[in-house]
DNA sequence: AGGCGCGGCTGGAACGATCCAGAATGACAG
DNA sequence: CTGTCATTCTGGATCGTTCCAGCCGCGCCT
């Protein structure tokens, strides 16, 4: 039982064994009319008997266009890109698409080489998950060869579809305001520091003036790679020796790390300190967790922006960049204080 | 600023800009031998002008073969196979691959659409991250096309990676021992009722009869889709109910499930019982899941898989499936008593 | 001077599909 | 009997690469 040459039967072979010309193998394939029954069972006998499969390869170089859609950007080991991205296939594949993903936050380098490498398998559009790092190379690489979609996150080119960030960070605040916190602080992720990140912190920053009180930003000090416990618990503990009671978090990821920091410090949530999450993945929702949050509606997104995508790559849209936002919902969970299960 | 028509330029036309001739360019760019200095530096500036990419279908459809490598199995929602794609991902890219994710479990029409997808894309080999629910038809579909690996579960055609499942489970269920338990369950997974589970129940069914101690094994009704909590807690209640006072889970997805259950029962953990997970997913680690585990090694696991799966390809290794065993480690966290942080 | 080897470059034949123009066949109306 | 038309099928050009055989010109050796 040794590894087979694994070769493949071609059209030419099928066409042979069910004694037709290819072409008509291909009408048969392609389900055009204009084949007569009997040699449409002939042909469909054959490729059974030969296993036959069409190469995708040789069909989108003649075509001159693929079904491959790139998704960029956001890290599976977060688990609101890993239900983003599982969110995202199976939307492409509703649409006939193939996902091919370069996961590579946080690896520049990566990051580009992974765009090129998309461009070089012609890839239908791209979808990014989060802002590239660097803007300008990621935008000549793409632009002007795949439509691009940002999701979950603003491109200056390019169609996005994202949550309401602005309205969300402002449901999340009035919360905290409405539970008679005063010191409330806003914590930002240096790692997705794009325009999701900038549009919380805008709602945030209204809420609290409105209400006439002083913003707290704080910004994570995260190393890359590795996370330094200890240093992250100082940063934290200063932070809590503000006074500040509340704390709206950019995002679940970093709201769950915040908790960690709390438990080791001996801070009590949310009897000490109330968190406010978003995105609402499913591990928020954990009774250990039970992390208070902004749902962002991940299905949807993900629909949407491959909708767009589609329909750009079809012509059907054409022109102006597109701007979906939809719309948020807070979820109370027990880390600010109802105690619900 | 409308969509392009995205035409992409063509060695043709490098060549052209460059004033040589096709063969040159290609001989430029895949760095071969025998151009000399100052062509070379014309055909590159020609390049860059152009923004020329190489089409890598039209490589791939003469050269017979890709560099793409299918990943089936796992559900992205399920933080272990969440992680282990990041490390397959970064794995591939290391060794010149692309991955293209199936990530349908549950699914088993998708499962098999998806491969003969990976099939009609020519990948160079498929990575099975769990079993195929129709191991036949998959068989059938992939065998003699490409080489097939199997990790983190036994697949009986193609080579397997994966950890030492049984000795892990030894470890596990042995310390639930040596703490003291009597009356230790297993919970099995439906969803993963690979071989991994199978050999972490025999790992299981060992101990316990080397103890002298009665097995019990139980298994999750899972609903596919959504997860009726009320269900499952009677399920639990019932075991618990029977003084069971220990749980060893096939993995920690399912350990997890089980913590939520305890602590919507108002069982304690670690007082009223103990738990004890399989992979270490980064989340095992937070405080307040505080998983007591088995550690899979999953990078490195990861990179086997594509190690061999390139070995495959290259005919490096031809003949025999491979059959490589890693190493696992118990890692000692609070849901098992010691009060570690 | 002629032969030889070699570095540098080129043209054409693949690869496996799509798709268009047109050929073959038969039915049928004038 | 001939012309028209629909139906079914076919051959060849095409997509953008790789790679092989071979060409050209130059220097070197005899």
């Amino acid at each position: 039982m040794t590894a087979s040459p694994a070769r493949h039967a071609t059209i030419l072979d099928v066409a042979a064994a069910a004694g037709v010309s290819k072409s008509t193998v291909s009408n048969v394939i392609r389900g055009v009319v204009g084949v007569s029954p009997d040699t449409r069972t002939r042909v469909r006998e054959a490729i059974d008997q030969l296993g036959y499969r069409p190469n995708v390869l040789a069909r989108q170089l003649v075509q001159q266009r693929t079904t491959t859609l790139g998704v960029v950007g956001g890290d599976l080991g977060n688990p609101f890109y890993a239900e983003m991205a599982k969110h995202i296939e199976r939307a492409a594949a509703g649409r006939g698409y193939r996902a091919m993903f370069c996961n590579t936050q946080g690896d520049d380098e990566a990051e580009l080489s992974g765009l090129e490498s998309l461009m070089e398998y012609r890839s239908a559009g791209v979808l990014f998950l989060s802002q590239p790092a660097d803007r300008e190379r990621a935008r000549s690489i793409v632009s002007g060869r795949a439509p691009a979609v940002f999701v979950t996150c603003a491109g200056d080119w390019g169609d996005t579809v994202s949550a309401d960030d602005d309205a969300g960070a402002e449901l999340a605040t009035e919360h905290l305001v409405r539970l008679g916190h005063r010191r409330i602080a806003y914590f930002a992720d240096p790692i997705v520091e794009d325009s999701a990140d900038q549009d919380r912190q805008t709602g945030y920053h209204r809420v609290m003036e409105r209400s006439g009180l002083a913003p707290t930003i704080f910004h994570w000090q995260r190393q890359p790679g590795e996370l330094l416990r200890q240093k992250r618990d100082e940063q934290v503990a200063e932070i809590l020796r503000g006074r500040v009671t509340a704390v709206f978090s950019s995002n679940d990821y970093g709201a769950i790390e915040l908790l960690e920091c709390a438990d080791r410090l001996g801070v009590k949530v949310p009897d000490d300190l109330s968190v406010v999450g978003f995105d609402d993945v499913v591990m928020a929702g954990l009774a250990r967790i039970n992390l208070t949050t902004v749902r962002q509606p991940q299905a949807e997104l993900a629909g949407i922006a491959v909708e767009i995508l589609d329909d750009r790559v079809n012509g059907v849209l054409d022109g102006a960049h597109q701007r979906r936002t939809l719309d948020v919902e807070l979820v109370l969970r027990g880390s600010t204080g109802s105690p619900q299960l």
